[in-house]
DNA sequence: CGCACCTATTCAATTAGTTCAATAAGGAGA
DNA sequence: TCTCCTTATTGAACTAATTGAATAGGTGCG
């Protein structure tokens, strides 16, 4: 349904192919609607055929072709249409590692410390991630001065909501681990 | 998939009917991993199947008869053996605002603010209501006695995880309500 | 030289999730 | 009394997402 304009959302980065989509899905960007390549490559069908979006091939030489996507003046339209809409959905999580927290209690305190102890590994290393692109996007100017003057502020602001959910996260993995150290001397 | 771990960590908190779950999935606990009543009672159907579950039917004279659902032991071997196994999947957040928020360099700035200040409503709301079942939880206690001694602390965690999320949601949509009005007089 | 991995895309099968609606009885309020 | 809301469950149809694999040339490593 959303994949859609989170699939026209990225083009506005500009032109990409389906491989560089599933690149950017799967890790720094849209981290807030996941997609696999087959997905991507699904929609990225339709979209051309309902033009949104135009698609070309890249001859390459010592590479399988290419084919590059942009945004169509339609597609352009289209997404703002849909951005100045009210939010229908709610966001929605899906997080294994939160019911295995939550049915902690039954299980070997060593296995919850080092399921937590992985999870908080993950998000060290997602932020890291995170910093960087955030330091290309700055390039120098302070936060204060790019929010005020920068052409697009859309995708500092997602990136920053992101850094934020990954620093929380940090911050619970490590009180949660606190809070078993302190639980296992009685155990 | 953890869908059922999901349904099988709820019969946790005691014995429940398919509607009773459908409101727990809906708004409080459960918000990593959001169903459906139809999914639920398809999810239950099978867990019974399975013999994870128990179902017995309970008549009520003013009210539809209902099905509750416990837990059997070797449900509750499944969730303890699922919740100490290392996180397969990375946590996927779905979130059609945050696309909208990626997407609004090209979309009036009042129009953003609504979406922003509607979000913001929202996550306060959530808040209020995660307090509620925290104070609940507590019961008096500090945070600090209640995590050294109680029982079970999954819950309590999982809970404060969300409050953690829902108040940093709201810093955020504050943030981002400064960074418009900055640099709304420039337009 | 062989193996594994990267780029780049596509197909097929299956499972998961959404949407709409029907049923059925009681309670609340105009 | 009419209608709408709540409890409680079920059915069918549909769309979206996941999984596994196939193809095919190139690069890097030992």
């Amino acid at each position: 349904m959303s994949l859609k304009y989170a699939v026209l959302a990225a083009l506005l980065e500009g032109e990409a192919s389906g491989y560089e989509l599933s690149k950017v899905f799967d890790v720094s960007l849209a981290n807030f609607w996941p997609a696999t390549p087959q997905q991507l490559y699904r929609e990225l069908e339709r979209l051309a055929a309902d033009g949104l979006i135009e698609a070309r091939t890249v001859q390459q030489e010592r590479r399988p072709n290419k084919r590059l996507f942009t945004l169509t003046e339609a597609g352009r339209e289209h997404l703002n249409a849909f951005a100045a809409e009210p939010t229908r959905r709610p966001t929605a999580i899906r997080d294994e590692f939160l019911i295995k927290i939550q049915a902690m209690d039954g299980v070997d305190p060593e296995a919850v410390r080092a399921l937590v102890e992985e999870r908080r590994a993950w998000a060290v290393g997602k932020l890291a991630r995170y910093e960087r692109v955030r330091e290309r996007l700055l390039d120098g100017r302070t936060e204060e001065e790019y929010l005020r003057d920068a052409d697009r502020v859309g995708p500092y602001l997602t990136l920053s909501a992101g850094i934020t959910l990954e620093r929380e996260n940090v911050r619970w993995c490590e009180h949660v681990l606190t809070v078993l150290k302190r639980r296992a001397p009685l155990g």
